[in-house]
DNA sequence: GCAGTTATGAAACGTATGTTTCTTATAAGT
DNA sequence: ACTTATAAGAAACATACGTTTCATAACTGC
């Protein structure tokens, strides 16, 4: 099949290398514009800005700035970028399925295309009903402790730092070289670890999951196979795919677990969950520890 | 699974079944619509007429005859057609989305559904020769110095954890108590950082990336704005969607992105690499790390 | 801390837009 | 053939458009 053919000017090669020369305001413009060609091919220039919130004169002065005569040379790219989309989406979808991937510089459409398929298959081997359960389990739970090692430490990182902006309950276990009978220490029947335990199954994890199984805490597993070292420790597991073309695993669909897993707590938790976060959020930047123009 | 909901108003629906009742200059303008709504959709009234040989009033009676109050609601079905083609992947996420949620189990499909998307829009939003070209530089580096802060900092710890499998020179700067002087401390124009800042944006890594610029130590930032305040320190941005209909923002995209990264320098880097991870994996097998039967 | 510069929002301007009105062309009925 | 009714182009109109100008706000460099 042909490849379609990339029109000369492409806007986002003819936007992007000005962006970091633009000041705020232009740049706040041209970030929309390459986030929503379709509204700016489709709406006049006074309609963009009040969608945008960016003032009228900033989109003219944005086109100016990359060196066109008009705003209209600019949302003809725009025009030009839709049309080709309609076009060619098809196409594109059966041109990733059929790549037998001598090409590098497709390796990202490669791995994109991998991980959409990783998660819908996350998808079908997860019933919905099992994740609501788990979930109310979680939202009622005392504590929630968190555990991995080695590469699912970070993404377990990852979950207890979002857990935490909700709840102040969750906690990450052994890290800053914790003990495990430390970790241990306090929890019991009435609270739920989450090991996540990925090929190579990192030591650590399967020794915390066997411990926290017989000393009675509930552990709930996250693995990528039933059979799994982690799974006869756990009181409930669930499997997700991480198969890639890389060297290592595939952390996106975990994340996708992690990501959705949060989100039903925070929701059965409610308005207690919302208000930590803002409070958290406020305390934040307070503390300048988030950037503030 | 439920198919997304046809709009209220498609346009062939409303136009069709008029056609024959119309006078012939209004059934010409009507035949150019349906076969060409994109282009009623992205140009003005007069514009169509010229391009289509119609006469301008003609559309404005049209839209009357067909029961429109005015031209633009037309056009506004037009946009919708275009619209839906464009986005007809994203748009089953946004359908999914759109639905306030009374069902709690079908969560994990809607954020499922609305990862795929965003990878798709990541697809769309980078060049894979810019990507390219990124890689090579990485490949050929003499030191890489990744960071990332507040919620970033898992995520770049995830990166750092797979990129020391394969590389030596890949270092996660700022952790365990290290100052941004003494991280900065031997880097220069020939190493790379990498810097991950996604709202709300890190003070750290604004900073961090600030200082290094200026040291003229080359700065690739990924981030989820042309808008961020990372970008002006930057040599070059990446900007991944991290839309979500969570009260976080979804890492998911920034995930496939740094995974189809790492993979690309990796291959560049060869044999070299791949000696490492297997010596690693060793290495780890021996001291018990890793959980064997 | 101030002068000079630049960036940005508000107001003003000429122009193109969508629509209506007016006029001419076309077709039908007697 | 003449009238009448309808269709369609031309001209006219109010409006919204893209742009420029102006004033003020926000930086920069001394």
């Amino acid at each position: 099949m042909r490849r379609t053919r990339k029109s000369v000017a492409d806007l986002r090669q003819t936007v992007v290398p000005h962006v970091e020369t633009l000041t705020p305001a232009l740049r706040q413009a041209a970030d929309y514009i390459l986030k929503n060609p379709n509204i700016v091919a489709m709406h006049s220039l006074r309609q963009v800005a009040e969608i945008s919130g960016v003032n009228p004169p900033t989109f003219t002065r944005l086109a100016q700035s990359l060196g066109f005569e008009a705003y209209e040379q600019l949302r003809e790219l725009c025009r030009q970028e839709v049309e080709q989309t309609v076009t060619s989406f098809s196409a594109k979808a059966s041109a990733l399925q059929d790549q037998t991937g001598s090409d590098p510089g497709d390796l990202l459409s490669r791995h994109a295309a991998a991980s959409q398929a990783n998660i819908d298959r996350l998808l079908q081997g997860i019933e919905a009903i099992e994740l609501d359960a788990i979930a109310e389990r979680l939202a009622k739970a005392r504590n929630v402790a968190l555990v991995g090692a080695l590469s699912s430490a970070s993404l377990i990182d990852y979950l207890g730092y979002m857990a935490q902006m909700a709840f102040p309950n969750w906690r990450t276990l052994l890290r800053n070289h914790e003990t495990l009978s430390a970790a241990l220490n306090g929890l019991g029947a009435r609270d739920i670890m989450i090991v996540l335990a990925i090929k190579p199954y990192a030591s650590t994890a399967i020794e915390a999951a066997e411990r926290a199984h017989t000393a009675g805490i509930p552990v709930i597993a996250v693995t990528d196979s039933y059979a799994a070292p982690i799974v006869p420790h756990a009181s409930h597991t669930f499997v997700a795919p991480t198969d890639s073309p890389h060297f290592f695993a595939s952390a996106v669909p975990l994340i996708v677990f992690f990501e959705s897993l949060l989100s039903m707590v925070v929701r059965r938790t409610g308005e207690k969950a919302t208000k930590r976060i803002a409070e958290i959020e406020r305390e934040s930047h307070r503390s300048a520890e988030y950037w503030q123009a």
